[in-house]
DNA sequence: CGGCTATTTGAGAGAAATCAAGGATAGTGG
DNA sequence: CCACTATCCTTGATTTCTCTCAAATAGCCG
């Protein structure tokens, strides 16, 4: 699945010359007559809000969005910038990030395939979206929007829960950043990306990290020094492989869940 | 302000023989022939949800809520409780807490008159909700406002707003839990509570805290310890007077903020 | 291969948690 | 109304962690 994620990321980085700073696509103009228009064949399909349309909405869909690649670094839009479209992330990652004024930064969420992002307030986004890896990422008009929420009742529903999603998530958050260790927030870290990688129950399980060690200090509230120690001390453990930066194999999935509530 | 939620809420909790655990308010029953129905002269209605209610629609809402008095550490529901009921607060405080298996909390919210809470995921609370001090909230069943959310649309739009604004005051608290100093901690809850205590610009403002410093540390992430030993620090350094436990007057707005946002 | 960046590791300082009392406050019942 | 008790809050001493500062190593890109 990476793989193919990785194939559709560098035929498309290939057309960047047409915007250097960010490439922009109309799925439109891609394929023709497919039952469902473009959308239908989007690989985040199945898990995006747009997941529940018929056919014939889904063209209607399909005609008002764009496709946009945002390269590793970039950003897809900042806090306090007017906010315009909501983006549905294709492929790649994103992350989330809001910042105090001496530069000191965390980061609320990473958001794959599937995944909302662009919630506002009073018309402002919340916080910076920034490409973790190279992204592909769904561009919706806001005022497209607020026509499919009425005429597409399960683009309401989809949404709807994609924000309360997003709401537990950041509690548990909280409680992570507020009440874990370091050795706890790391566990959970691990656990949860392992959770989003593959249904495979075993107890081995490899976990790919698209981000750096940086980003995860500012999403877990620790500092760089911290997060490589604790990642040194549970592979010292026997807990996990780490046969790269971007790539950790988790060797015994129970009980780093186990660490990860607190359970000592 | 203050002194008449008290009048209110001890009127009341004289009545309180009906239900010894929350007691259960047919507004309907309380007065007749106002226009707009009970909602209408409810304390907090022009913030809650249905302030964009017509009088016919109003009349119609008031029919399917009823008001429940929460007595102080009283709760109004529990994560992973199905959820049945979305509830508006009238008076008083509600906090929303989370839980690790060995007893370690977090606080992620307080929530007063106007605002809203209930949020769910696939049906089951996402957290838990007590009162902070007696309060009393007006319960809202989940079927009946599936129904509102369609036929009121000021409801759908407010709803969505409130939401939003919990998903930004999270990614706020984030920051705070994960990078913020006990200084910058309890600075911005101080400054957080003025703003919401008050239009008063003035440099000099008294700040009511209906919740404990118990309350206060798991909300902040840090020990009741700390909590204490920061008050302490910014009176000695003249920025407040503790005139009570539950009562902290700022002398000096305009350097508690800095001190909030990190300038040092 | 060389330079750049990211990550790991080490030593030391500082800060918040923990452990332990002591003091204030509020609520209860006489 | 006041004494009493339970709870809450503050303060002090000590310990433990995590951060900070510093440097070495590893990995990556051209």
């Amino acid at each position: 699945m990476l793989a193919s994620i990785d194939t559709r990321i560098s035929s498309l980085t290939e057309v960047e010359v047409a915007s250097p700073e960010s490439l922009v696509i109309n799925p439109t103009a891609e394929r023709k007559g497919v039952a469902g228009g473009p959308c239908a064949t989007c690989s985040a399909h199945n898990q995006a809000i747009c997941s529940g349309l018929k056919d014939q909405e889904l063209e209607e869909f399909a005609r008002n969005v764009r496709t946009r690649l945002v390269k590793t670094g970039q950003s897809v839009y900042r806090e306090f910038e007017e906010a315009k479209y909501l983006y549905s992330v294709v492929t790649g990652e994103i992350r989330l990030a809001n910042l105090l004024d001496d530069g000191r930064r965390q980061v609320t969420a990473f958001k794959s395939a599937g995944e909302v992002i662009g919630e506002e307030k009073n018309g402002y986004y919340q916080s910076d979206a920034e490409a973790v890896c190279d992204t592909v990422v769904c561009q919706i008009p806001i005022k497209a929007l607020d026509k499919f929420l009425t005429e597409m009742p399960s683009i309401q529903t989809a949404l709807t829960a994609k924000v309360l999603d997003e709401l537990l998530a950041l509690r548990r958050h909280a409680i992570l950043l507020g009440r874990k260790t370091p050795i706890e927030k790391v566990a959970t870290f691990l656990i949860n990306r392992a959770g989003k990688a593959s249904g495979n129950p075993s107890n081995e399980i490899q976990v790919e990290l698209t981000m750096g060690r940086n980003d995860i200090a500012d999403f877990l509230g620790l500092t760089i020094e911290t997060v490589s120690r604790t990642i040194t001390k549970l592979r010292k453990m026997g807990l996990l492989e780490v046969p790269s930066n971007h790539s950790i194999l988790i060797k015994d999935r129970a009980w780093l869940k186990s660490l990860a509530e607190g359970e000592k």
